[in-house]
DNA sequence: ATCTAACCATTCGTCATTCTAAGTATCATT
DNA sequence: AATGATACTTAGAATGACGAATGGTTAGAT
């Protein structure tokens, strides 16, 4: 395996966060119209998360992905009424307690999710193809380092 | 100024893509809870990011505004009176081109990017506490890095 | 010098997203 | 059984974004 020297300097905290958060905001640019495209499914970035979270985290109820995405309770209550009328999301019953949903993908909605996903990688991938083999790893290594500072 | 042996892998674009996405995400659910808070001074986070680019480029005009924020003329003309009511931003006129808007923050403007940015990048930074400085030089790499590619 | 094309910014109409406040149904506690 | 808490829904309003169309302004070609 090659070895690369790369020099060091100091960056303050406030730098890195500030950087993380440049970068965030411009990859949601570059990435929510892609994903806004996709007929006839076109799905918001909250819609991927939620999708998202429900595909790791099947018959959720609706509180549980609403607390993860971000959004208030009547927002998402909306948002789920959406997917559930595009056939991506079925509401069941929870058994112990009937005030609870259980929030499950369909079919239609893994489907879509993955398309979606696969439509925003593809933006990034584009945009990265003149990325040279030193500068591809070293931002996957720094996305690996992040990860678990933004998931605890 | 020192420097380290990083070691090299190969990562192909896909997975480089998938990394950047799921950081973003996973940015974007810190964040946005975040910056519904500031929601008092009414302060979005394109209104952030205007405020950002002409606290660097005083006497932007609107189309250069626009495009770094990544809005539409239009979206970015009602942004900006909306900044200009709030008194954070006032309009000339350009010297040469009366076509042209010379945009320039005001005192008050400065002040609001500032407490803004701070709260937005708080998270960021209480999160990133425990990056060790190697990882903090990493990721400002990283995200140097990819600056340019995002912004075309 | 004028005409034309391109450019900068704004207004208008529309749709999507999200909020707060208030409402309904269910559960838990006493 | 009554009361309060919890899970979700509905209603209404504010915000934010876009595309199309418009009004001026400048630059380039004839």
């Amino acid at each position: 395996m090659r070895r690369y020297h790369i020099a060091m300097a100091k960056q303050s905290r406030r730098e890195v966060a500030e950087g993380v958060l440049e970068i965030t905001l411009l990859v949601t640019r570059l990435v929510t119209p892609e994903v806004r495209r996709l007929r006839p499914k076109q799905l918001s970035l909250s819609h991927m998360r939620a999708l998202g979270f429900l595909d790791a985290n099947p018959d959720a109820d609706l509180s549980a992905i609403a607390d993860y995405v971000g959004l208030t309770l009547p927002s998402m209550s909306t948002l789920v009424d959406g997917l559930v009328r595009r056939g991506l999301v079925v509401r069941l019953a929870a058994p112990r307690d009937r005030r609870r949903l259980r929030l499950r993908l369909t079919g239609a909605g893994r489907a879509a999710l993955r398309s979606a996903l696969a439509a925003a990688q593809a933006v990034l991938e584009t945009r990265f193809a003149d990325l040279s083999p030193g500068e591809r790893a070293l931002v996957h290594r720094a996305m690996t380092r992040l990860r678990p500072f933004l998931t605890r």
